[in-house]
RNA sequence: GGGUAGGUACCGAAGUGGCCAAACGGGGCGGACUGUAAAUCCGCUGGCUUACGCCUUCAAUGGUUCGAAUCCAUUCCUGCCCA
């Protein structure tokens, strides 16, 4: 079993780092938990550092019991929320669950790890059982949270079912007996309640593991689904190597911090070690191969600026041959992305669209039968026509 | 239950009878510059058979008006104060 040094690596905090080695020190593998809420059907790279650490856990000889919040998502974690998060419904977080737990198997020992679903013993609960747990809080405990304190001071309502939220949690912790949870810094409230409970239950406290909370894309917030700045573990090698290269030095020294652990190349130039982050995290949730090539295409599309010989995606263009037609199109074939007619002849017109190099700035403009050539989109998307 | 202040586009926030598809800020998107970086600058940010034209939007429904986001009625929702 390895020692208290390597599984605390890259934590935020410990609480407490004695508590961990007296457990470390039973001889038993510990249970470790780690809760995640399937409110998207995508897990990101914020996740994957909690999911890291916990498969260093694994790696070490312990139980890894990951818990899909099947419940917890109807209600949707107010931490760090400035507003009610909309609910869903089982049926949408059951599907989603079930995307979540392949991505979560690209870093966890699927042969070691327990998947538990909370609805299991909260669908059993009676509203007795519900008010037994809420009279073990108090109101005040749950406000002093920040942001709940800006929620009311803003005059912004804060719904009942919000303040269930670090209760259930914690519960889970019970009724897993877990003996270490894992969490993002913002999490460090929600897994106290856990320990409160588990001591009224009468059971050994659980120890809490905080991780630094990963800066989405635009650098200033947490990545997180409902802010659209993250990088989906899922996601095609090429665009997961985009994404890393378009984020900010300053974010680049982050990712190095957080994602490899290690610091950031002192002497290197920033486009060099921005390069081999990518590289390097491209590699871990697909392979070198993909990882490689991902970099080779980089090369000559953004640093060659060669758009001819870069592997693009080929599009066939209808009757239609104009170009807010071909625009439409080409996006909403290659890249599903939806874009009306008024926006593509925005698009055009603001300069995005360069037909075979050249820009087309005239919305009118049509392509003449059987030309072929590249159609550049904008600055990261470009198609082959013919 | 009573009083009171409100519900405007992705968010914040102006507008209180025509000049409003709706100021301004943020965000987002696109362009220039670059290292697909940051900073900076410029443009865009409802839709349409390609438009000084038309259609749908200012919580909902109905109404008053030549004409409403703006006035009236009812309904729904939220904050605050009181009970």
């Amino acid at each position: 079993m390895s020692t208290v040094s390597v599984l605390s690596r890259g934590c935020a905090k410990i609480h407490s780092e004695a508590e961990l080695e007296a457990k470390l020190a039973l001889g038993r593998p510990l249970r470790i938990k780690l809760g995640v809420d399937p409110t998207a059907p995508d897990i990101h790279l914020g996740h994957g550092v909690v999911l890291t650490k916990l498969r260093d856990f694994q790696d070490a000889g312990h139980e890894a019991i990951l818990i899909i919040g099947d419940f917890t998502a109807m209600i949707g974690d107010p931490s760090g929320r400035s507003a009610t998060r909309p609910q869903l419904t089982h049926d949408q977080v059951l599907a989603n669950a079930k995307s979540y737990q392949e991505q979560a198997f690209k870093i966890l020992d699927h042969e070691r790890a327990r998947i538990v679903f909370n609805g299991e013993w909260f669908e059993a609960m009676c509203f007795e059982d519900v008010i037994k747990l809420n009279s073990r809080v108090t109101l005040q405990q749950m406000l002093v949270r920040e942001d709940f304190r800006e929620r009311l001071d803003k005059g912004l309502p804060i719904r009942a079912h919000e303040i269930q939220y670090p209760i259930m949690q914690g519960w889970d912790s019970v009724m897993v007996r877990a003996d270490v949870e894992l969490g993002g810094t913002d999490q460090l409230f929600n897994i106290m309640v856990g320990r409160d409970l588990q001591r009224e239950e009468g059971q050994p406290q659980q120890v809490a593991m905080t991780m630094p909370i990963l800066e989405g894309l635009d650098g200033r917030q947490k990545m997180s689904k409902s802010l659209g700045n993250y990088i989906a573990l899922n996601e095609p090698a090429g665009d997961m190597f985009g994404k890393i290269m378009s984020v900010s030095d300053a974010l680049m020294a982050r990712y190095y911090d957080i994602l490899l652990r290690e610091p950031m190349p002192a002497d290197a130039h920033p486009m060099d070690a921005k390069k081999e982050l990518a590289r390097r995290i491209t590699a871990r949730f697909h392979d070198e191969t993909a990882a490689a090539r991902a970099l080779e295409e980089f090369n000559t599309r953004f640093s060659a600026r060669d758009l001819e010989s870069a592997e693009l995606p080929g599009y066939a263009p209808g009757l239609a041959r104009d170009f807010v037609s071909l625009v439409v199109e080409a996006y909403a074939q290659c890249f599903s992305v939806t874009r009306s007619r008024s926006d593509a002849r925005r698009l055009i017109e603001g300069g995005s669209i360069q037909w075979r190099g050249e820009k087309v700035t005239d919305s009118k403009t049509v392509l003449e039968a059987g030309e072929t050539g590249v159609l550049r989109l904008d600055k990261t998307r470009a198609v082959r026509v013919g």
